[in-house]
DNA sequence: AGCGTGATTGCATACGGATGCAAAGTCGCT
DNA sequence: AGCGACTTTGCATCCGTATGCAATCACGCT
């Protein structure tokens, strides 16, 4: 064995102070330290104006993990992402983390191989012991959230809805009805020959807005669209899809934004058609690049700061044992008109 | 006082089991549990299989944040960021928690009101003991690097150079010949009315980009080029700037690819311009958009996978106290010509 | 003055693991 | 067989807070 044994731990640099030295040097014990910082607790209002503002001086900051400890309950909460190479996720991983900070809560994050389940994160959020899991473009497997809930813990789906039984909160925009807005948006400027380019084919996302798309033709008694399968969300597979639809179609919804742009280029720099006069282009998620002039797309803006704030008060609820069966939220999405259609 | 006393906790979810559970069912110490999980700790190889085996059977796992108050270490690494959207971030984001991840490490995601300096989440960062931070396009203070800096604590900055005498350990790649190299590729297409559109004004990576233009230009005889301050890395700020050049320059280094993709949506659709024939355009950065076909962009690749392998060997030579004094780890631009000049 | 009631405070211990130190066990060699 | 050297194990304690419970204190009322 090779580790040579070391002094008791690494020397506290002297700037950190505990609780307890806090309470010595006020002449006070530990617990007051302590109650100063939780609200409600039972303390004399001169004490804890006391306490605060000797810890304002020396620099006293309780310390998370062991009050995680103590306490059972962490106060982060896990975020687990897999596309962060589509724009729409690095705004709401933004949006995210200020909503969470300003609640009181960190946000640990997790990046999960896209495509996989979140499961494979579990055995790490278990051992980070997070109060709860924010899941966006990932799914999570039945077996997984089953295993995940149960005590305290609270679990969000973000853009994602539960496959199954096993009910998670979830919140998502309306994407069924996105889908109708986005036939009705083509079917208004005359296109009849709609197409439907689907992302990653097992998200819900994906299901959902094409359901929509098909559910207003179909009532319409109009013929289903055609249909491409992208394969995934992002610009190249986009870029695929709108070659194979080029001469099929004169009206293409695609199933995200990212998608949307790779098809728009494919449009016009591959296969040489105007946008719109040839064909009709919309999008969904409303990313920034959607409103620069290279593109000028439109698309189905997501309520991202409301559906933030919606996770969160849901988070929040579940945690604070106020929550009844779960939810799944559904905001709706807004047709912003540009120039692709 | 009107919290309730409540029960003990929250009774622990059965499937959590401690070390000293799984001791007592196999009938040793909790120490030898211990052990079993900490590389190169003093135990017997069939104890310590034994031990696994049946930590595997049981579903159990280390309590990361138990052994985070114990070792005073937690595995958790600090990323401070703050311009999210600014798609060169999300990538390192991405990259950078993966290599951590890999190496034991969790990422605790702060943001930062851009132009913020980091020192506001200091205090945050000092609860939470975390072990290590990476600050990315947010800049810490000299006193705070100071506060911070001391035992065995760690950081980087990324893509950010140490103003200041406050020496931190820093990866970034070489600004300063990148710089150059946009001169002299604009040079070599015969432009000769330049000019360098800057970024926030008192980030390194603009500062070092422009003193090696200028001195590309400087060396050669030539006059310095034209400058417009943006005012931030953003693509609404490169659109603006490509307008107040329109008609002055011939050539024009953004400082980075949000800059520039602004400012060639400016040149082209409202300058009526054509890029590269009238007015030639580089960046820096090569996000995933300056290869879109509606861009082209030419442009300095920052070797990013690069740059968080060094990151991560560097944050971990100081976790492991093997770290000599702070070291300013400069990797090569790599020029990617694509069509706008 | 005596006692009850409610507000504050301190004490002691738990949270789940890590680790210095001593005890116990294993081998090999003289 | 006896003893030293090394390897494994267990014991006890610490990490820094939170909190149930008992003790103390202040005050008002009979």
């Amino acid at each position: 064995m090779e580790v040579a044994p070391r002094p008791p731990a690494t020397p506290a640099s002297p700037t950190v102070i505990t609780a307890r030295e806090l309470a010595r040097h006020l002449g006070v014990s530990q617990s007051m330290v302590s109650r100063a910082f939780s609200p409600g607790a039972s303390i004399a209002p001169e004490m804890r104006a006391r306490v605060l503002r000797a810890a304002e001086e020396l620099g006293y900051r309780p310390n998370v993990i062991a009050a995680a400890l103590s306490r059972r309950r962490s106060s982060i909460v896990a975020i687990v992402m897999a596309e962060l190479t589509n724009p729409f996720y690095p705004a709401v991983l933004e949006q995210l983390t200020e909503a969470l900070q300003a609640a009181g809560l960190q946000s640990l994050l997790f990046t999960v191989p896209p495509g996989q389940p979140a499961d494979s994160c579990l055995p790490l959020l278990r051992q980070y012991h997070v109060d709860a899991v924010v899941i966006t473009s990932a799914s999570l497997s039945s077996a997984g959230a089953a295993e995940w809930l149960g005590d305290g813990r609270a679990a969000v789906l973000f853009n994602r809805t539960a496959a199954g039984p096993t009910a998670l909160d979830s919140v998502a925009c309306d994407n069924l009805a996105g889908g109708r807005a986005a036939a009705e948006a083509l079917l208004a400027q005359g296109r009849r020959r709609l197409a439907f380019v689907a992302g990653r084919a097992d998200t819900s996302t994906s299901q959902d807005r094409e359901r929509g798309f098909r559910a207003a033709l179909a009532e319409r008694g109009l013929p289903p669209p055609l249909r491409v399968e992208a394969g995934d969300f992002s610009y190249e597979a986009g870029h695929r899809a709108a070659l194979a639809l080029t001469g099929e179609a004169d009206g293409i919804f695609f199933a995200n934004d990212i998608l949307a742009l790779g098809g728009l280029d494919a449009l016009r720099h591959e296969s040489g058609l105007r946008v719109p006069a040839d064909v009709a282009v919309i999008g969904f998620d409303d990313i920034p690049m959607a409103a620069w002039p290279a593109y000028r797309l439109t698309t189905l803006r997501q309520p991202v700061p409301a559906m933030v704030a919606r996770a969160v008060e849901l988070l929040q609820a579940r945690l604070g044992g106020t929550a009844g069966p779960p939810r799944g939220e559904r905001l709706p999405a807004e047709l912003v008109a540009r120039q692709s259609l």
